[in-house]
DNA sequence: GCGTTCAGTGAACGCTCGTACACTCAATAG
DNA sequence: CTATTGAGTGTACGAGCGTTCACTGAACGC
């Protein structure tokens, strides 16, 4: 019996699994067709964001994805029309943990004081926890192809308005016109984003490192801020 | 006679020259070969940097550069061992731009008053001037091979030391340690290169546009310069 | 003058690539 | 039970790739 022999009998999943301590196998069969697809679709993305954390996505050619995933090169269209629409599929994917950033940070600010300290501490766990997310929007937002660049582009977009929001809140008193509060919106955006990018490059060494990029972009954040407290719309 | 025995005969480049407003043919012969081979490689260089502008680096072949160049595969391994060794290269005369840019700054600074309006201004210009490279930088910075992105991070370490040195100057007075300096140059440079990226994605479209973004980058500069006023080590 | 140097040539190599096409056969629908 | 569907297979194609190699001939050094 040949290896591809075994293909050829109902479909079956080999897991690892951790129970009890212990390593064990376990044989999942899928049952749904439906939700074999899903999951080579799925799979499709997984292993691209894999191995887009050393290279650009452009540098990527379909084979070498369709081979990773375990599929025939035909196979993949199935799932995805080319690989550019794989990308833009993988934006909004990535894009998952960065709204969940904005939902932690919002539940976490009802609670005590330091808004800043919490929102850099929640940036950094959502980047140690989804680092090749983060990879992947880094090194696509500018490098990468036409539609996913674009893609990118919205979505970061949506999170300079939310934050802008945060912000009308939190200056209610003072006179502060919505274009100002873009402005420092977008600022801040932009600071967080190098901090993302700075602790992208540095993961492979000490977690001193890290800590000290945090405590940067938390003093930075904190200087904004005290420039708020001075500011005037007149200063612009 | 083909078009091939044409190369056979004793080099000539035939450039456009514009002279008294008329346009007209100019047979510039060149001498040396040092100096024939010179220009073949700044040719490489010159067609890398604008087939860049839409795609990654990573994306284009040796041949395709080659190619635009009008020399054979085969002949760009006089120039440079690879297309990475190339991208190297392109890094430093990239920055070149940038470079001038600190030293035009600094001049204007012992002129007269607004810094930043001043310095915006600047940046607004070498911008304007030389997209391509700074388009480059851009893209490669974090979505590029190894090796280029190394390069840009080493200059652009280089570039926030500068202004750490200026930020020192200025603030010789107060109490800043050379952390917070650097801290406050870090934040200063990455709203610098956001506004840089900010007006490659939009040279397209109108002029008020881009006004609006180097206005935008001026208020965002002047918003930390007024934290800066307010600021003292123990706020981090 | 004359042998040497070396930027550029052109054919050939063994790859990988995206895509086309006809196929199989378990899961599904009726 | 039977017919249909559709995810995945396997072969084949023409094209482009990086790199090798032996070469040509104008510029150069002596």
């Amino acid at each position: 019996m040949s290896t591809k022999d075994v293909r050829r009998v109902p479909h079956v999943t080999i897991d690892d699994q951790a129970v009890n301590g212990r390593t064990l196998l376990a044989v999942t069969e899928v049952r749904s067709r439906a939700e074999r697809k899903e999951r080579t679709r799925q799979n499709l993305l997984d292993v691209t964001l894999t191995m887009i954390s050393n290279r650009s996505l452009a540098s990527l050619s379909l084979r070498e994805v369709a081979r990773a995933a375990g599929i025939v090169p035909t196979a993949f269209y199935r799932h995805f029309e080319s690989m550019d629409a794989l990308g833009v599929e993988l934006v909004d994917e990535s894009m998952r943990p960065l709204r969940q950033m904005i939902r932690d940070a919002r539940r976490g600010r009802a609670a005590h004081g330091d808004i800043i300290k919490d929102s850099v501490a929640i940036l950094g766990n959502q980047v140690r926890t989804h680092p090749a997310q983060f990879r992947f929007l880094s090194r696509e937002r500018y490098g990468g192809v036409g539609a996913v660049r674009r893609a990118i582009d919205t979505e970061l977009r949506l999170f300079t308005s939310e934050l802008t929001v945060d912000l009308a809140r939190l200056t209610a008193g003072a006179d502060w016109t919505s274009d100002d509060l873009e402005m420092t919106a977008d600022l801040m955006v932009s600071t967080m984003l190098n901090t993302v990018m700075a602790l992208l490059e540095v993961d492979k060494r000490h977690v001193e490192d890290e800590q000290a990029i945090l405590h940067r972009a938390e003093r930075q954040l904190r200087l904004v801020a005290l420039g708020m407290g001075v500011w005037h719309s007149s200063s612009g």
